[in-house]
DNA sequence: GGGTCTTAG
DNA sequence: CATTCTAAGACCC
């Protein structure tokens, strides 16, 4: 995982950091008009240090003292004030130590609490518009192309807008700025996602608009913590000529990186301009095109929708096992888990797969081996229902595909075990207005919700997601009751859990806008209305009264950010930095001689707001306003009771507005919640669960046709729902 | 469909 | 370099 590549990144962030100050009369900007209208506009959202962030909810007091992630021996991601004495993911534990001999530690090895959280910000999101693509556990893609569509009808304002966040650029003239008035709407409808994330699950993260998903993930870490970054057209060439070396393109890992080098190609211009055909020979036709585009900044592939897992697997990685009976306990182990999760899933394997890595010696380089072999109707049925009999025939099931692999009657030394169901089959279909509905990917012809409805108008683009468009159109129509009516949630500032509340039609804030008497409720409006040099994130989170004296003093004299020059403490002098030998080799015709401050590339208005409000957001607290109350905590590890459930209470996306007095809105702040009482945890806990909908579908995916270039596929065309509400109202479903 | 390789976080 | 603990897709038989 080293999801957390997300973050500091300390060099990562050099290289899109940089801001070129162009004269005044490159060739680029400023006067072309070659340059086409965006079709698509593509969200990426990447959460700051993720795993550090759930641990901080769950455990407050965790948020004062600098604390690292620990996997085994491993720091996979650490929080800021880790960051800030020298802490970086993906340092050896022994090593921290030493640099930060206070540093804190959180065992991470169990991803449930992460998981779950993963999957409440790709809910959150599909609430607003059904096309999102999860990227690991922290990043999510989002295609807002038809939201942006509805927006630009309905409001002739938005054409006056201007960006929310910072723009990447290199000094593109402001005058361009409106030239794209598509990706102006969508920062400020990614500013309403980051904000919603932030009020509804108290996370924060970084966000990226762009034309694609590649242009979208390249810019999206340009200003680190919790900020975003919008791409204009005319910047692309800059950008994916900054990059250090083709390994930081998307989709080029260490392998084909190594493949390149043999070629002599290292940078992305080499890449950019080796013979298509001689990168054909050694890759292929398609995959040599593949890269290539990339290279260029071209990223034909859509938002494929993901769904719910196509698997489910647990490991665990030891130092040394052999024996057979340490094997066998630590597969029963292994199992014991995997199958909790599996029941919860509800639908039913077909599959079972033992993997095992063995100790790098013998087994040359370094690989995993597995064996997979079918699961029989009557385990499979065991598995969903949740009898206990289940483990000890997948104990022996696996004992067997362990015996295919190693020879027990001589010396073997593991190194890890791996146990996955896949081949997930969904069990019959659940009441129609399940939130099982809500990850279905087929159904095809009606598509009536209003949310819906709308991406059914998509231009441009989304043809070959139809379907799955389709789909999720059908499962929010499906909703029936509407979680989110005022009055029924806020008891505790909370309400109706509501996975599938999300997905509601009104879910979408535009809806709102869009005819809505709600309108005025909206997220949207809220935002809009508040005063220019105000990050409406930091907005929510500040007390009723003082959001109003900031109402009625819209226009107070903004203080020149601290995060100017700089960027935030994280990474200043990075993004800064002088050394960009990237910069002479960028292929754009632009005098970029002059590398500037980050701000530089901000339009001075966008720049000035968002300035301001950093500087102010950034000491007060990015994460949680709400966050330190006291609670009793025995030791920094001390953490909310476990209970397996917390997971999905939603929120209500609506509610946003509103958020001040229910604690959240519509919503459960997490860290008020973690700090109620475990027994009221619980209590809430349970009735959430009632309606809950639980996951994602299954979706069996058979492939529908080809689309040229990239993968396209992924829609699943039948698939029925499984969906833990099962578990809940139907015992034994098949 | 089984199994490996690659990429990704 | 991987290291951790996943998850997915491409591509072989």
């Amino acid at each position: 995982m080293d999801m957390d590549v997300e973050d500091v990144d300390e060099d990562e962030t050099n290289w899109h950091s940089i801001c070129v100050q162009t004269s005044q009369h490159t060739s680029v900007d400023c006067s072309n008009d070659d340059v086409p209208p965006p079709k698509r506009v593509i969200l990426h959202f990447d959460m700051d240090c993720f795993y550090a962030q759930v641990e901080m909810i769950r455990n407050p007091a965790l948020r004062n003292v600098p604390f690292g992630v620990q996997q085994k021996y491993i720091i996979v991601t650490c929080n800021y004030l880790a960051r800030d004495l020298g802490v970086t993911k993906m340092m050896l534990v022994s090593e921290a130590k030493e640099k930060c001999p206070q540093l804190l530690l959180v065992k991470g090895e169990d991803l449930t609490h992460y998981r779950e959280m993963s999957h409440k910000v790709t809910e959150l999101l599909m609430s607003y518009c059904p096309l999102v693509e999860r990227l690991g556990f922290d990043e999510n893609f989002m295609d807002i192309t038809a939201m942006v569509d509805r927006r630009m009808e309905q409001s002739s304002e938005s054409a006056g807008c201007l960006y929310e966040g910072h723009v990447y650029s290199h000094g593109t003239c402001p005058a361009k700025v409106m030239d794209n008035p598509r990706l102006a709407v969508g920062s400020h409808i990614a500013a309403e996602l980051r904000a919603a994330i932030h009020s509804n699950l108290g996370l924060t993260g970084c966000a990226g608009i762009a034309t694609s998903k590649l242009l979208a993930k390249l810019v999206s870490g340009t200003f680190k913590p919790n900020q975003q970054t919008t791409l204009l057209p005319e910047s692309v060439q800059y950008l994916v000529g900054s990059l250090s070396g083709v390994h930081k393109i998307p989709g080029v890992g260490f392998q084909t990186a190594k493949k390149l080098q043999a070629l002599g190609i290292v940078s992305v211009q080499d890449l950019q301009h080796f013979p298509l055909a001689a990168l054909v020979r050694d890759f292929g036709a398609s995959p040599a095109q593949r890269i290539q585009n990339l290279a260029l900044g071209i990223d034909d592939t859509s938002v494929t929708p993901t769904g719910p897992p196509q698997s489910l697997s647990n490991e665990d990685s030891f130092k040394k096992m052999s024996s057979t009976n340490e094997v066998c306990q630590k597969v029963e182990d292994l199992l014991s888990t995997l199958l909790d999760r599996m029941h919860k899933d509800g639908r039913q394997p077909l599959t079972f797969r033992l993997t095992i890595r063995r100790h790098p010696e013998a087994n040359k380089w370094f690989s995993r081996e597995s064996k997979q072999c079918p699961i029989s109707k009557h385990i499979g049925q065991k598995i969903t229902s949740g009898n206990g009999d289940a483990l000890n025939q997948l104990v022996a099931l696996a004992m067997k595909l362990f015996h295919k692999m190693v020879d027990t009657s001589k010396a073997f030394h593991l190194t890890l075990l791996n146990v996955c169901f896949s081949n997930l089959q969904a069990s019959a279909a659940v009441s129609k207005g399940s939130i099982a509905s809500f990850f279905r990917h087929q159904s095809p012809e009606k598509a009536s919700s209003k949310c819906q409805g709308d991406l059914g108008l998509l231009p441009n683009r989304l043809d070959q997601s139809g379907s799955h468009v389709e789909g999720k159109m059908q499962g929010l129509t499906g909703q029936e009751e509407s979680p989110w009516r005022p009055d029924a949630r806020c008891s505790l500032g909370i309400h109706p859990p509501s996975y599938s509340a999300q997905p509601s039609p009104e879910a979408s804030l535009e809806e709102g806008s869009r005819g809505g008497p709600e309108d005025t409720m909206t997220t949207t409006s809220v935002i809009t209305l508040l005063p220019p040099n105000v990050d409406p994130d930091i907005f929510r989170l500040l007390p009723v009264d003082i959001q109003k004296e900031l109402l009625e003093k819209a226009n107070v004299p903004s203080t020149r950010g601290h995060q100017t020059g700089g960027s935030s403490a994280s990474d200043p002098g990075e993004t800064v930095n002088p050394s960009h030998h990237n910069l002479s080799k960028t292929p754009v015709s632009l005098a970029h001689n002059a590398p500037c401050k980050p701000n530089d590339s901000i339009t001075s208005t966008a720049k000035d707001r968002k300035e301001t409000v950093k500087g102010f957001n950034r000491q007060t607290d990015t994460p949680s306003t709400y966050r330190e109350r006291d609670v009793p905590v025995a030791s920094v590890q001390v953490s909310l009771p476990d209970h397996p459930e917390e997971e999905r209470w939603c929120t209500d996306l609506r509610s946003l507005s509103q958020s001040a007095d229910c604690g959240f809105p519509g919503n459960v702040d997490p860290t008020v919640f973690s700090e109620l009482p475990p027994e009221v945890q619980r209590e809430l806990l349970s009735e959430w669960r009632q309606q809950r909908p639980v996951l994602k579908i299954p979706s069996s995916s058979k492939k529908l046709s080809k689309s040229p270039l990239t993968r396209e596929r992924k829609a699943p065309e039948k698939s029925r729902q499984a969906n833990n509400l099962l578990n809940y109202f139907k015992p034994s479903s098949d």
